[in-house]
RNA sequence: GGCGGCAUGGCCAAGCGGUAAGGCAGAGGAUUGCAAAUCCUUUAUCCCCAGUUCGAAUCUGGGUGCCGCCUCCA
């Protein structure tokens, strides 16, 4: 089988080709950057990213470009707002951007363009659809006239002759006047006074916020790419208009494959900006959610539907991962315990991995995961084979830990030990990595020293011993009400950690 | 009003015509002085109604409900 995805261009799943073999090239439309990313942000890059890494295990070369909007009216608000400017708000955003990607572990894009430095691209754009008779201009407002392209509408199903009939309301009256037809919308918007602007032969001005991304993709990967990606929010106007003057401008067609992914929801509404109904990944990864619990979290729902977020759904998925954590992290752990070979974090192609399966059972595994990801991303199902190889490595870990000195054999061992390999890598390609565990008897806070629980562990250990189980549960019971929990290990040892 | 999507156990979520994956929670058992952790076992006929079919959660038609886009938006 080989991977196929549901296109938003054709409205079917198709299978994947790229142009050139063995090379796929991608854009991703990404972020306003006026403010920190939420969820929903974060979904749409964790399934991104999995996609890229997909790809890359089959042993594809990506090539993917994602871009930062950093001229755009809430960017200047936003510098308004704190005395600073344009330049300040973007750069501090972009550096917010970065530190959450990175704690989600979500590989960085090969460039990420800026509408600032692509001014050039986006002028020469708008001349050639000028001159193509497809752009108009009013009063220093450039706009696309949707009307010259045969096309428009492709991909959202929108139909020109309708006018937009009842999007009433919405639209500001003064501009639509200006429009030879609603859908029109603008390549080059003249400044107000004071504005940041930028010259143009149209005068003082800046670009419209369709027009970057069709300049971008043209200068970083060319008139016709193999995959553009982003949230299904922006399949109109925004990815239509893209199409439109992408295509108007070089004749070409903009992208083979458009991919979409769904919202996350609260309470069943779409989580944004707007609705104020959002959380940042910051705040989210503060209140000690782990990066790769929402990586879990995402990929458990399929890409392009919506996913509903709340309290419960993500300690749902924090246990999962804590569990799965578990075995991922046995071979880092304990291989000299195991007497395993030294973990290696070297990466490996599909094809590497099926060659050094050996074992039918896993091989098993391993065809059922690659099958799940080729039809068209199927995380979930992905997943569930990565909890179905852990469960005896979560055994044995659990067995390491109660220090039993009666392993199993070696025949078992091997098996347990390219088990652990497999899984290891398998978990590799939707991004999930070992998170090793924080040491113990870390913790912040000041209800208490150590000083005074390692005292009360030994007064109950006391107590144990002299069969004063009371006692010994008073004292349990005494800590835990404070949120410390005592876990007694095998060698008869109390762990203890604070909550 | 137009376009698109969704409806599966207590919760989340796969399923793409052949008799319901997986996760969380729950129950029972093993282990443990207790607790935690871990393992084993276990819990559904798929929103409603009609139809196609030997056979439908899966296809068709009609309802009902929810959501997204049509304004900035991942």
């Amino acid at each position: 089988m080989s991977l196929k995805l549901t296109n938003t261009l054709t409205k079917r799943l198709e299978t994947f080709k790229s142009i050139k073999p063995g090379e796929v090239s991608i854009y991703c439309c990404g972020v306003t950057v006026y403010d920190l990313c939420h969820l929903g942000h974060a979904r749409s890059y964790i399934v991104w990213d999995v996609l890229r890494r997909y790809l890359i295990s089959q042993g594809s070369k990506v090539t993917f470009i994602q871009n930062f909007t950093d001229i755009d009216d809430k960017i200047l608000a936003k510098a308004e707002k704190e005395n600073s400017t344009m330049t300040q708000v973007s750069e501090k955003n972009i550096k917010e951007f970065h530190q959450d990607m990175d704690a989600l572990g979500i590989l960085r894009p090969s460039r990420m363009p800026r509408a600032t430095r692509c001014l050039d691209g986006i002028r020469e754009m708008i001349q050639e659809l000028e001159q193509k008779g497809a752009a108009y201009s009013v009063e220093g407002d450039v706009y696309f006239a949707v009307m010259q392209h045969v096309d428009y509408g492709k991909l959202s199903n929108r139909d020109l002759s309708e006018q937009q009939l009842n999007a009433d309301g919405r639209i500001e009256r003064e501009e639509e006047a200006r429009k030879q037809h609603p859908f029109d919308f603008a390549l080059w918007k003249r400044a107000k006074k004071g504005e940041t602007s930028f010259p143009s032969p149209w005068g003082q001005g800046r670009p419209g916020w369709h027009i970057e991304c069709s300049a971008m993709v043209l200068q970083e990967l060319g008139q016709t790419i193999d995959i553009h990606l982003g949230g299904s929010d922006l399949i109109f106007p925004h990815h239509e208009n893209e199409i439109a003057q992408s295509e108007m401008a070089t004749g070409k067609k903009l992208a083979n494959y458009w991919l979409h992914n769904g919202m996350v929801n609260v309470g069943g509404q779409k989580m944004s900006k707007s609705l104020g109904n959002f959380t940042t990944i910051r705040a989210l990864l503060s209140e000690g959610i782990s990066a790769m619990t929402l990586r879990l979290f995402i990929l458990q729902a399929h890409y392009r539907k919506p996913l509903d977020f709340t309290k419960k759904s993500i300690e749902a998925a924090s246990i999962g991962w804590r569990r799965l954590n578990s075995a991922l992290c046995i071979g880092l752990i304990s291989h000299r315990k195991l007497k395993w070979p030294k973990p290696s974090v070297q990466e490996k192609t599909i094809r590497d991995l099926k060659n050094n399966v050996s074992n039918e059972r896993f091989s098993k595994s391993c065809q059922h995961f690659i099958d799940a990801l080729d039809d068209d991303l199927n995380t979930s199902v992905a997943i569930s084979v990565l909890f179905e190889l852990s469960r005896p490595l979560k055994s044995l870990a659990n067995q390491i830990e109660r220090d039993v000195s009666d392993l199993d054999g070696e025949a078992r061992n091997l098996d347990l030990h390219s088990r652990w390999l497999l899984l290891v890598s398998l978990a590799n390609i939707l991004g999930l990595q070992p998170e090793l565990p924080l040491e113990k008897n870390s913790h912040q806070g000041k209800m208490h020293s150590d000083a005074e629980i390692i005292e009360a562990i030994k007064e109950r250990k006391a107590a144990k011993l002299s069969k004063d189980f009371t006692k010994a549960d008073k004292i349990r019971k005494e800590l835990k009400d404070k949120g410390i929990e005592l876990i007694d290990k095998k060698d008869g040892l109390t762990d203890w950690i604070k909550k």
